[in-house]
RNA sequence: GGCCCCGUCGUCUAGAGGUUAGGACACUGGCCUUUCAAGCCGGCAGCACGGGUUCGAUUCCCGUCGGGGUCACCA
């Protein structure tokens, strides 16, 4: 039997880090055994426009490398991959039910069925629907209708036994059939509702392995009742552990996006990703720009292996020091029964190591692919450079070295090296270039570089050295003003790495309109 | 509240009757150093609790406590 998997994510407009966690695991079980991975759009909720929200949705899977064989783009022996459009489908299974006796039209009205379920609370009871209102035979139904009331299908779920799930992570699991409700199937309108339409799709695009977050694991049975019910094989569950908030074991949740943007764990790689989308021109909303989701992380210059690294090392490992895999490796390692039981907390620390760990193995061909972009959205470099430009560009990122750790991060140690006149931190400048002395030392320094022979980062560094010792200081009296004079800021790649590619004229330069910060000379 | 799931360092985890309970991230002390980053050396920190079973339980069973999920004419 091939293995067949499925994603079914609803198109919200993003796609959640969550949700990547269950199409990754999917998308490596039907890799792992030669199966095929679907995507199928679950759209039921007709109210949203679902081309657009679907777009963030389809584009980052494809960014993080989790391609669909069957699903929307690609098609499939399957098609319609859509669920709205399959909404005939589920009508038939919603007939076939009621036709077998597994549900029933239920001609009761919201208020009716409130009044019983507190009358249940009340009474301290489970809440167990009378089925006062339910139309078992026709003439109940003309009964009904005759009263003007309208009427929804209900499940007729079993009152007594137990049904027991196999499931592939946590093992048997047993419900019992008394505590399940006449769950609605069909509303009012004729629409169907999300959990009919799912067994009815899974049966249809032949799933084979029911792969999801551990919420659904409560509503395994009455899936399963709606499958059994309508002769199908069931399909195996396998119910992934939650991913939690960093810290806690709160399932991540779409609803407060809002709130993780000010959340204490999240702050460092929030804000530090807020700075470079501010560079680059990006409007930072919450529902898109937020570290719960995947945009946020492509749009800060991730990359997208590490982020799959990361999330397939929540709820999975495979053994106890391997954390790094390859694709193919993640692929041919992968196994459910390796799975965690217990919920795994989201940790954006840990997910920087990880990216740390890929952007230091980039080789420069990769580098600049990934961060030149970022230059160029900000302005820094044109869209066409020229290979001069180029060359300059790698000379920074070879200098910067694993100073970077997103692509993004390129902004922060290129700018001064881009425009004529650097940026003057007015903090640094008051801290190491308006001392005493310095003005005249940067003018023996300036001297001594436009007298150089050869200009080298040696021989910068000696000339330096020498005029440092010379006066009695230590180098780190001088370098730091070194620094801010030529590049604006304190913090920044080797300083003599600086010089040497911001060549002699332009140090030159820098270190002239840096003298006329300095204090002038008290004799 | 009912039902279901879960419970090893702060976090992700290894462990599947006998281990000095291992690793990683984070945190932290020191060294190095022109900043930052890195690097090197070191450190802190865990089996929720109580009963069993057993010669012996982190590991198996039961209970307690704790955490989470779910209980819609949402998906």
């Amino acid at each position: 039997m091939t293995v067949r998997t499925r994603f079914a994510p609803s198109p919200t407009g993003y796609l959640h880090i969550g949700g990547v966690r269950t199409a990754l695991f999917n998308w490596l079980f039907a890799r792992h055994h030669g199966g095929t991975f679907i995507l199928r759009i679950d759209d039921t909720d007709t109210a949203r426009n679902v081309d657009e929200a679907l777009q963030p949705i389809l584009d980052g899977l494809l960014w993080l490398g989790i391609d669909w064989d069957e699903g929307p783009r690609v098609g499939g022996p399957h098609e319609p991959y859509f669920q709205s459009q399959r909404a005939d489908r589920h009508c038939l299974a919603v007939e076939a039910l009621l036709a077998s006796g597994h549900a029933y039209r239920d001609f009761s009205r919201p208020e009716e069925l409130d009044l019983e379920r507190k009358a249940a609370q009340a009474a301290g009871a489970a809440f167990i629907y009378s089925r006062r209102f339910a139309a078992m035979t026709d003439a109940d139904c003309n009964r009904f209708i005759a009263e003007g009331r309208s009427s929804v299908v209900r499940l007729k779920m079993p009152r007594t036994g137990s049904l027991t799930i196999v499931d592939l992570v946590r093992g048997p699991v047993e419900f019992a059939w008394q505590r399940e409700q006449d769950h609605v199937i069909q509303r009012a309108n004729g629409s169907c509702l999300y959990h009919l339409a799912s067994v009815v799709d899974d049966q249809d695009l032949a799933i084979t392995h029911v792969i999801r977050a551990e919420e659904h694991l409560s509503n395994t049975p009455r899936q399963a009742f709606i499958a059994m019910s309508l002769g199908y094989k069931l399909p195996t569950y396998a119910h992934l552990p939650l991913v939690a908030e960093p810290g806690s074991r709160t399932k991540l949740s779409k609803r407060k996006l809002s709130q993780y943007l000010k959340n204490a764990d999240f702050s460092q790689i929030t804000d530090h990703g807020t700075r470079i989308a501010e560079r680059v021109g990006l409007t930072v909303q919450s529902d898109t720009f937020n570290p719960v989701v995947v945009d946020f992380y492509r749009e800060v210059g991730y990359l997208p292996w590490a982020i799959v690294n990361y999330l397939a090392l929540l709820g999975w490992s495979y053994d106890d020091h391997t954390e790094f895999f390859s694709r193919d490796e993640l692929i041919s390692r992968f196994s459910l029964e390796k799975i965690n039981s217990s919920p795994a907390s989201f940790d954006p620390k840990k997910l920087w190591a990880v990216q740390d760990h890929y952007m230091r193995g980039a080789t420069m061909a990769e580098k600049l692919a990934v961060m030149l972009p970022f230059l160029q959205r900000a302005g820094l470099v044109p869209s066409s450079p020229t290979a001069e430009t180029l060359s300059l560009v790698q000379s920074i990122v070879e200098a910067s070295g694993d100073r970077l750790k997103v692509a993004g991060d390129i902004l922060a140690y290129a700018d001064f090296f881009l425009v004529d006149h650097p940026l003057m931190d007015q903090a640094a400048v008051r801290l190491r270039l308006e001392k005493p002395g310095i003005g005249s030392l940067l003018g023996s320094y300036r001297k001594s570089i436009a007298e150089l022979s050869e200009f080298s980062k040696i021989s910068l560094e000696e000339s330096l050295k020498k005029i440092v010792a010379d006066a009695g200081l230590k180098t780190g009296d001088f370098v730091h003003a070194v620094r801010v004079a030529v590049t604006g800021k304190t913090v920044g790649p080797g300083l003599y790495d600086c010089l040497f590619i911001l060549g002699r004229e332009s140090v030159l330069r820098r270190i002239d309109s840096a003298i006329k910060l300095c204090p002038p000379a008290t004799t």
